[in-house]
DNA sequence: TGAGGTACTTGCGCTAACGCAAGGAGCGTC
DNA sequence: GACGCTCCTTGCGTTAGCGCAAGTACCTCA
């Protein structure tokens, strides 16, 4: 992959927002660049992080399998996000695993060269703060709608979270940008298939959506956020 | 209060871990120090952040009122913590309440001073990016338990995660440090009282932690493991 | 075009747990 | 030492929603 295509994708990135052009091709120096195949493990649970990820392309899922068997996703990451972020900068095992949902391109640095590299680039630092604080605060916010909200608000939430961060304009509403299952949507919202399945069946008889095999688009943004406010 | 008395507050923090003596000196002379009492808030969500807060002493209760007037507690956070860094940081508004929930000493600088001495001393940037990543990653860790697991999971692993942190050795078993309602509990958890009421009881009656108004006291630790990880 | 796989739907029973109501216990105050 | 406040307990009805089972739609590949 070309050098200039690799910069546009790594601007993408809050990472390295007010870097100067030189600063930014230091960084790119010692960038690495690979694909990865939707599936795949980027790393699970418990690793040791070897390696600082913005992801360039595609969607990523960050994920934590828990006692029972039963996963819970954490976030769906999209391009210029970073992966396994909080690992690296606390050199700690991972907290969760990350899968590649869809085809990624993946930008990394090793850890050490990573850790350089904010040595010498203070604003990088700044940026990362910026970014784990964002992430914390995401957390934060799912957590108290997890623990206060019923699961028909939390579907609706998601969805619109989902489709705000990489929805496509559809031929009436906005589409999820990759194929979603229910078990898909369930692992967000904290619930199962069956309970996702009723859900989105009911609003699509009411036109609030309109549902597929591994599809959903939305149709009624303004109903869906009055569901996802005040529950009704 | 004494300058050495102070000092002695704020090195609990991890925000002025590996300070050099001058650093933290130079630290030291910008702070201003109060004292406030219980119940008193300390910020509301929306707010914007005038000031960066280390807690000196005392406990602080980090939490959202959501829509239906059910309100979620996020953090209980104690001496050496940071109140609300993630806004100050980000500059954004509060994305929560905080509360003194017992009388506190507070540590503060003003946040433009706080962001000067951030530029000045490298290391504090490095600490503060430490410390939102540890609370991100707990916020996902509580995201995970609250998705997948049941109320008397969630009751045992915020009880053993409360005892952890602030716990004294009781004449048998850890005692949380300070009162605590079993609705307090319920906000934590994501539940209300009558269920924490019923929980603890049971576990009462079994040995498992000892209960009085306001007072809880864990009395077989490896138990209440058990059922938080289990479920049995 | 038909076989096999994966995803989705839906009926149904069941249980966790919500939340009201009513009463009891602990603590501070005058 | 009795009043009043706050906190805790417990019985009970109700319900959200979990999860099995069974069947249907859709997609791929030979």
């Amino acid at each position: 992959m070309s050098v200039p295509a690799v910069r546009e994708l790594l601007v993408q990135s809050p990472l390295v927002a007010d870097l100067s052009p030189p600063a930014l091709d230091d960084v790119l120096q010692a960038l690495s660049v690979r694909m990865v195949a939707a599936k795949t493990m980027l790393f699970h649970q418990g690793d040791l992080p070897t390696e600082l990820i913005v992801l360039g392309k595609g969607i990523v899922k960050v994920w934590q399998m828990r006692a029972g068997g039963t996963p819970a996703t954490l976030h769906m990451l999209g391009p210029g996000d970073l992966v396994g972020a909080v690992a690296v900068f606390r050199r700690i095992p991972f907290p969760a695993s990350a899968t590649a949902f869809t085809e990624c391109i993946l930008l990394s640095w090793t850890a050490a060269r990573a850790n350089e590299l904010m040595e010498q680039y203070p604003a990088i630092r700044t940026n990362a703060l910026d970014y784990v604080g964002r992430r914390a605060e995401e957390l934060a916010h799912r957590l108290g709608e997890m623990a206060t909200e019923r699961v028909e608000q939390r579907i609706a939430r998601t969805l619109l979270r989902l489709a705000g961060q990489t929805g496509v304009a559809a031929s009436e509403g906005i589409e999820i940008g990759y194929p979603l299952s229910r078990q898909d949507i369930a692992e967000i919202v904290g619930t199962d298939l069956y309970g996702v399945s009723r859900v989105l069946r009911n609003w699509a008889k009411q036109g609030l959506v309109e549902t597929g095999r591994l599809r959903v688009v939305l149709r009624n943004r303004q109903r869906l956020e009055q569901i996802a406010n005040r529950g009704g």
